[in-house]
DNA sequence: AGGTTCATGTAACTCGTTACATGATTCA
DNA sequence: TGAATCATGTAACGAGTTACATGAACCT
């Protein structure tokens, strides 16, 4: 999965500008995908120059012009074409984990407070995709939808796991 | 957590070759970290160049020769700082979730077809990582088993997740 | 007065992947 | 005979992060 494809994704529900892109990526896509400024508008840009996507510029009274992009039909059949490829492996990034193997190198008490607050850290993000989910669940598909409560039903989990080994 | 940090930890253990400490890294850490040869090879060197590992060459009979590389006391100095810096975030990067997604885009059975491979998968990840435990516990700490179990244990999940909203 | 939201962008840098190159030994 | 294991490495490319730059409107 390219941050191309995944763009193109996104563009393919409907006409968005790089700021609305990196919100969703922010809020629905947060525990499947990361993205940022630095890597969504320069892939718009690409995307761009390969006829993948057209550009829009909205101009708005009191705010700033918005670039509104749209997927091209070149666009829709790149689309098409990762969507029908094979899926590739999860890739996990844990900083706590690695914390957690090299534990024996650290106060027991800091140990314990790092469970604490790596915790704390997923039941925010339960609570924050959980709300997201009332905001944008009016327009979501029901796979979207699925996609949201696996989301959430994964830190849960996680949590329990961590809840369940804290008392070693 | 950068990668010089996760060989510093690896070398911290105890002295290793670049082959080892990649089939480490494939083995044990596969659920929350991820490198390569390419990665891992060209790290060693970077951390050779500025006093943080010192390299041996074991000369071998009928196999190609070795480079074993040692953590010298700088190389701890760092390790120690990266293990009492702040803990990042995790990052989960999952093909399978933005296909789910995009489901509506593909035919039903498709979607079915990708949840059980992805069911498969973690099945096979399951054991895996169970079977490595196995081979490496003797020489594991506690809190290293700790890290494993819970790797087991969050598959499992998922997969009792996929497996309730397999049927919808 | 100060923080947040909306809105876009780039330059420099760091990092990682992919593909290639080599080559003996061991196992099926 | 062919695949896997052991063992190291690099060049070219592609991708992503960080930090900077701008600036009005709106809310507290």
């Amino acid at each position: 999965m390219k941050t191309e494809d995944v763009v193109l994704g996104i563009l393919n529900e409907k006409s968005q500008t790089g700021y609305d892109i990196v919100e969703k990526i922010k809020t629905i896509f947060s525990h499947f995908f990361d993205g940022s400024y630095g890597s969504i508008y320069p892939v718009l840009h690409k995307l761009e120059n390969k006829g993948k996507v057209t550009k829009k510029i909205i101009v708005q009274e009191g705010k700033p012009n918005k670039n509104l992009y749209s997927i091209t039909e070149s666009g829709r059949e790149e689309f098409n074409k990762y969507l029908r490829s094979p899926v590739q492996t999860e890739v996990m990034k844990s900083d706590f984990l690695m914390r957690l193997y090299h534990g024996e190198y650290l106060p027991e008490e800091q140990i314990k407070q790092i469970i604490i607050e790596e915790i704390n850290r997923k039941e925010q993000l339960v609570e924050e995709l959980e709300s997201q989910f009332e905001v944008w669940k009016e327009d979501m598909s029901s796979y979207q939808k699925l996609c949201c409560q696996i989301g959430i039903e994964s830190y849960r989990s996680e949590i329990e796991i961590l809840k369940k080994f804290q008392g070693h």
